[in-house]
This record gives structure tokens, C-alpha cells and sequence, in this order.
RNA sequence: GUGGGCGUAGCUCAGCCGGUAGAGCUCCUGGUUGUGGUCCAGGCGGUCGCGGGUUCGAAUCCCGUCGCUCACCCCA
């Protein structure tokens, strides 16, 4: 056979690795200082949490999760979000009765069954926050802060945030009767494939580019001005802390989730650097969520990041120069004084690596060149330390002589 | 899921009016009997994505398939 990686799954080399732990770092530091506390849920759940949470309408839920059963018959599938299973999670373990908002982080594999393309896949990356417990806006302003705050520091450059609020379900369905009725009325105007979508997703209307269909929409309700007074002062108060933040955003009354659970307050960040997969991240609030699966009334907003998309906005990152140790070895019955050495270098903090590739001792200098090491022990009948940098290259009578000049040149 | 582009060494690619595989980079060795970064020489490394067809002969032509990629859709 000739093993490849599944479709639309990929591995992470090193060099990717160690940016994306880079991202893990900024990430507990950063939500962390908000008290926001990282967890973990099951990579998969029953089925029926995702069919019930995303909503059976979505795309997600109707053609895109990864469905199996176990020996028992019981249907599971891996996770294509988080949403639905941190809520879970709030009810079985009973969060309610810690003190609200109960604050979460994560990071982990998602999967959906897609057609992968660049920043796009099937097994891919979430890095998220929720809060639970509150509807307080600061919550939701705090959240977005932080996602732009941590954009910021991962390097993506220009973003755009889109926002808007889709108040209740009810309201929100009511709109998009209200939106239907307005768009058959002068279904002629309109571009085709605009009337095909009409009555699955009528909202597409607002971003087309045809002429005669951009005319009908200049006139066509939006659904802010139907939310309630409850959720238009809700949506005030969170642009208030926003502005007062200084973050810039767009008011886009398109703006719909494919998740059947926000309610309120929803929000997506976009790069220009990513092609037809836009969005970094995004989220929202989804107050009617933990009571739909079985738990008591209990608001909460949320967002989740694609960390393999934030990684390909950001671009080529530097490599952190770390400095290190090379231990060569001048004949090969020295091996054993070498990793004698290396343990006790290691021992001391230092970042050490030694011959263990049968290389001759040109190639080992090459190696410890290859590496960036400071300074190379050469152990042979007597040992050596060298400065990389200078070339110079003093010699010790034992190992303690050799530790000593190691420090002094540095590692 | 639909449509377009591509698939040759670890990487980037050349070869494609059919004659049975090359370069640069990387890696290893030597030039320097125990010494790097430059230079020189040599070497390792390829089911030419996979399967089938046409042909005396296919990396080169045809069909299928898989994968990557771009767009639509949707999203992280």
C-alpha cells in the first residue's frame, strides 16, 4: 500500500508544531487573565446531542458529521463543534450551582465530513470560550475583546468584525417570514440563483451582486429594526463596551451563523489573507442551548477559532532561536563519556543534543553548525569546548573542567 | 456534492511532437590521519499518484480512479 493521511486530514511537522503550541501559550495566558479556565469534553458524543444542539436544519448536522456506532448499537458522532458539548458538560456535572459565569477554554480536534480546500478540512482545529451562566453583555463584549485581542497577538494582520444580533427565535423566524413575503412579492427582479435560495436562505439576497436584486434589497426590511426591546438594549450595551474598547466592527444584519442556537448577539472576524474561507473565527450567544438539552434556563455565548486558519493568516513564522549544546565525539569509544556529558549538561538547563548518527566528526561539527549550537564539546582522549561563534577552542582535563567552560561560552 | 487546474527524487521543478528519468536544494562521504559555516569531487535517493488501454515500446497518447488545489455552497 502507499499510507497517506485520510483525506482532508494532514499532519503537523515540527516546524508547525512549535507555532501552533506557541498559540496554545498566548492563548492560557490570555484567557486566563480573563478567568477563563481551560476543559475538555469527549471528541466524540451521542449523536443525538449534535442533532439536537446544531439543529437538525443545519448543513452541519445534515451532511456533515463523521456518524458511527459503537458495539452496543448506540449512535455517536466526533464532535463538528463544541457548543453543544460544553453544555453537556455544564449540566452533567451540575456548573449551575458553581458561581456564575462559569468560564471555559479549549483547544482540540473537530471534524466534518467537507470537501477540503486550503483552510478547510476534516479533522481540523478549534480553539474556543465560553462563558456560562449570565447574559450580562460584558460577557459578550469581553469575549469578542478577547478573540480580536488574541488575533492580534497570534500575528493575522487586518481582520474585519462583523456583528449583529438575531434577538429571539421568535423574532427571528417572524423576520424571515417578513423577508420571504417582501422577496416574493417581487420574485421578477430578482437573479436566479437568488430565487432558488429564496425560501432556504433568504437572507444570501442581501449580498448579491445583481443589479435588479440590489435594487429590491434597498428596500427590504432588516431584521435589527424587528429585534425586542430586551435585545435591541442588550445589543446597545455590548456596542457600547466595544466602542469604549476602541474595536472597530461592522453592523451586518446578514450576518447568520450555520448553527440553528444562536440567539442575540453574533459575531464572525475575517481575514482578507485566507480566500473563500474567510473566517477565523467566530461565535455568539446561545441563551436557550442548556435548557433545550435538558438543563435548567442558563445563558451563555461563546466562540471558537480555527487554529489552522489563524496559523495560515499569520503566515511563515520565526522559528525561535533557542540556543544549544553539541556534543561530539572524536572516537567512538568516547560514546559512553558523551552521554555521560550530555545528562550532566541537561542536568544543568542547558538544551543539548550529541553525535548519535554514526556522522564522522566533520559531519558532527556540520550537525552542531546545523543546529545553531553556541559551543561543541568535542570528548576524545581529551576534551574539548568550542565557540561556534568565534571558532576558538579551549581544552579541559575532565568533565567538571568542561562544564565550566561550557558555561562560560554559554549554551 | 458540482465544475476547472495539477500529480516526476525528502523539497522546488525540468523532461511530455512516444524509445524506457534529469537539475537545483537537502542529506552522507572525501579533499582537511580529531573539527563547522565557503569551495571542489563523489555518493545515497524515483512503483514518473494508482489501475487499465493503444503501441514493438508510454513519465510522455487515451480512459478510469485516488489525492492535492481553486471556485460554488457553507463555515473554523
Amino acid at each position: 500500500m502507499n499510507p497517506k493521511a485520510p483525506r482532508g486530514t494532514f499532519d503537523v511537522l515540527p516546524a508547525d508544531a512549535r507555532l501552533r503550541l506557541q498559540l496554545l501559550k498566548i492563548a492560557d495566558e490570555l484567557l486566563g487573565q480573563a478567568g477563563y479556565e481551560p476543559f475538555e469534553t469527549p471528541v466524540f458524543e451521542d449523536t443525538e446531542l449534535f442533532a439536537r444542539g446544531v439543529g437538525e436544519s443545519t448543513d452541519i448536522v445534515q451532511k456533515e458529521m463523521f456518524t458511527f456506532e459503537d458495539k452496543a448499537g448506540r449512535s455517536l458522532t466526533l464532535r463538528p463543534e463544541n457548543t453543544a458539548g460544553v453544555c453537556r458538560a455544564y449540566v452533567e456535572h451540575g456548573m449551575h450551582k458553581l458561581p456564575q459565569p462559569v468560564k471555559l477554554w479549549y483547544w482540540g480536534p473537530f471534524f466534518r465530513h467537507e470537501a477540503p480546500q486550503a483552510g478547510r478540512f476534516r479533522q481540523f482545529t478549534q480553539l474556543g470560550a465560553e462563558a456560562l451562566g449570565s447574559d450580562d453583555p460584558s460577557l459578550d463584549a469581553e469575549l469578542i475583546l478577547l478573540l480580536a485581542e488574541l488575533l492580534d497577538r497570534a500575528g493575522v494582520g487586518e481582520t474585519r468584525l462583523r456583528l449583529s444580533s438575531l434577538g429571539t427565535p421568535e423574532t427571528r423566524a417572524a423576520y424571515l417570514d417578513e423577508l420571504r413575503a417582501y422577496l416574493h412579492g417581487r420574485e421578477d427582479a430578482l437573479s436566479e440563483d437568488v430565487r432558488a435560495r429564496l425560501d432556504d436562505n433568504p437572507l444570501r439576497a442581501f449580498d448579491a451582486d445583481h443589479p435588479g436584486t440590489r435594487a429590491v434589497m434597498q428596500g427590504a426590511p432588516h431584521l435589527l429594526d424587528r429585534l425586542s426591546a430586551d435585545d435591541a438594549d442588550h445589543f446597545a450595551d455590548v456596542r457600547a463596551l466595544l466602542d469604549d474598547a476602541g474595536l472597530a466592527y461592522e453592523i451586518d444584519p446578514t450576518l447568520v451563523r450555520g448553527l440553528d442556537y444562536y440567539t442575540r448577539t453574533v459575531f464572525e472576524f475575517e481575514s482578507p489573507r485566507l480566500g473563500a474561507q474567510s473566517a477565523l473565527g467566530g461565535g455568539g450567544r446561545y441563551d436557550l442551548l442548556i435548557e433545550e438539552l435538558g438543563g435548567p434556563p442558563t445563558p451563555g455565548v461563546g466562540w471558537a477559532a480555527g487554529v489552522e486558519r489563524v496559523l495560515l493568516a499569520a503566515g511563515e513564522g520565526e522559528p525561535a532561536a533557542d540556543s544549544r549544546i553539541y556534543v561530539a565525539l572524536a572516537k567512538p569509544d568516547a560514546a559512553r563519556e558523551g552521554f555521560r556529558l550530555a545528562r550532566r549538561l541537561r542536568d544543568e538547563g542547558f538544551r543539548v543534543e550529541m553525535e548519535q548518527a554514526g556522522r564522522s566528526l566533520k559531519g558532527q561539527l556540520r550537525q552542531a553548525d546545523r543546529i545553531g549550537a553556541r559551543s561543541t564539546v568535542i570528548v576524545g582522549d581529551v576534551i574539548d569546548v568550542k565557540d561556534m561563534r568565534s571558532g576558538e577552542q579551549r581544552r579541559a582535563s575532565d568533565a567538571d573542567e568542561a562544564l565550566a567552560l561550557v558555561r562560560e561560552v554559554g549554551g
